[in-house]
DNA sequence: GTGAAAGCGCTAACAC
DNA sequence: GTGTTAGCGCTTTCAC
């Protein structure tokens, strides 16, 4: 029990234990040696004193840091409200939990991307998990940060990625669509800026070009109301369209509800597909790929608090998930 | 432009500006006197540096903490596993980010209280959200915490709280379908053990007992799987139900799956209800009642960090949102 | 109004 | 193996 409830410090602990304060924190904090004697006194002393490391104090002397920042590029402050970013969040805040850190998020204006050297100039950031960002923020991680920063989405030299396959995923989706008969696929993408949207762009484009269709592109950004206005723009465009990929399960459901509207059978006019398999998707039939977003930020998270490549996490694979909708 | 990559430290602001580390304290801190001429060259020298104060020094020194913890009460780890959760803690996050604070989740073990004293002990702890608490886990809440705890659910003497208005919201679909003629009205419940969980029964209860109607009730946990074999045993016991009122929107996706496995028309045979109109209710034609979750998560992390009753904010409405299902 | 000095709790040389 | 010592960057009495 306890006398005073002010909470113990390594101080009291020591004293308890009958040594000195460095033995104390050798201990404690596993480093350097100390005799199983020792070791064993101060143990028990600590959780009988109930005794817990001010994480501010040990961030103060290693000028280590104490919280994750998560950086979402994106043109306004909208991006954070996601559920896509709310996944990553959550998942990131639980890894950071047992190193006693804590996250915190913060948008980076597309068009200021300068702003993430004054997020990133506080020390007490221990580490970096870039979101949708871009080559030249990517540039932008100071060196402190190196090993200390990943990003979900695209990489550079000096900050390794982790993310989908999503390459991967867009190509068995449209092979499944010409496996079915489809010839004239057009995509919705996401936004012209973001890199890693980019890749199931090109996947599309390899595919049809190897089976020298006509590409069909209009540009979407992930939203579900920039799908609507895209199928109208497919079908004012390319009106004898069979099929559309959606960059994302939203956008294709947008792309659903306007074809729909127009009176467009799906998938007997058009067959449309999704990417992220979110909840929603099974529910609407909606054709689409697997998107693991809780493992890859997991990955991320722990490939900085623990500065090492978690193996096999670069590229996460994407299943298709076959449904009604395509 | 700065010559060495090394952070700009108060004492430099304070070199730079030509006046004394305590003066330059007081000036960024904004707290004690300073002349209007040297609160100027402070501000001048601290910019042009790009100093950011130390998040871990200033806890250190104040003993104030350096994250918030979302507290999670659940029979397992699985509880952290839900996008209701995510939202919060993102939405946490952003309140947070302005505070230089981080924001960490963990899981309180039902049947294990305790374990929210050895996290709250926790000095870097600058403030404590609760998610689906209990009255006992409240208890708990030590002293240092007092004004810097919320409880989103329900409260307590000394632990203020933010929620729903989860009776109201109930009372308005219960009155739904009895205005739509349903006369035999079960309901799937939460779990037996969250508090806030409750109040939507009582409604439920009293509205049923005012009509004279008979209460039927079957415990759920928000779970769509729970929800089909709730949809089962009302089937059973109550054969002639002819309306079903969910505790959640998952709950009554899985009572509806079930029913129309079962062959069961709804709305029919059967009307069913669910709460929080989640993305896919609007998708399945789920009547339902609205539930802000970001902006009561964004209240509770304001009153931890402002330390004052956001005005209004204890109950937050719940609209209902009528649709095909009942 | 301003500076000097002490100390928040901890770790890491460095001697013993 | 263990204790002594010197800070990490900041706030805050307390003299001036």
């Amino acid at each position: 029990m306890t006398t005073a409830r002010r909470p113990a410090t390594l101080d009291d602990v020591a004293r308890a234990a009958g040594v000195s304060r460095s033995t104390a924190s050798r201990v404690i904090a596993g480093t350097g040696f100390a005799s199983p004697i020792a070791r064993e006194r101060v143990h028990t002393a600590a959780d009988q004193l109930g005794y817990v490391p001010n994480a501010a104090a040990r961030a103060l002397v290693h000028g280590s840091g104490v919280r994750l920042l998560v950086a979402v590029t994106g043109t306004g402050p909208e991006a954070l409200d996601d559920s896509y970013l709310d996944q990553v969040v959550s998942s990131v805040a639980r890894v950071c939990a047992p190193h006693g850190l804590g996250v915190t998020v913060e948008w980076v204006p597309l068009h200021a991307p300068g702003l993430l050297t004054r997020l990133v100039d506080d020390r007490a950031v221990a580490g970096l998990v870039l979101v949708n960002t871009t080559g030249a923020l990517l540039d932008l991680v100071p060196r402190r940060l190196r090993g200390r920063a990943v990003s979900i989405g695209i990489g550079s030299a000096t900050v390794p990625s982790v993310d989908i396959d999503n390459a991967a995923g867009t190509d068995a989706l449209v092979r499944h669509l010409y496996a079915e008969g489809r010839r004239r696929i057009a995509m919705v993408t996401g936004p012209r800026w973001l890199a890693c949207a980019d890749r199931p762009v090109q996947a599309y484009r390899r595919l049809l070009g190897d089976a020298g269709l006509p590409v069909r592109e209009v540009v979407g950004d992930f939203s579900a109301a920039r799908g609507r206005l895209a199928a109208q723009e497919v079908l004012r465009r390319w009106p004898d369209t069979d099929a559309i990929v959606g960059i994302s399960d939203a956008t294709a459901l947008g792309v659903i509800g306007q074809l729909r509207a127009d009176g467009v059978q799906v998938p007997g006019d058009v067959a449309v597909t999704g990417f992220d398999d979110i909840p929603l998707a099974s529910a609407t039939e909606l054709t689409t790929a697997s998107h693991p977003v809780r493992r890859i930020a997991r990955a991320a998270a722990t490939m900085v608090l623990e500065q090492r490549p978690v193996p096999g996490s670069t590229m996460f694979p994407s299943a298709p998930v076959l449904r009604a909708s395509a």
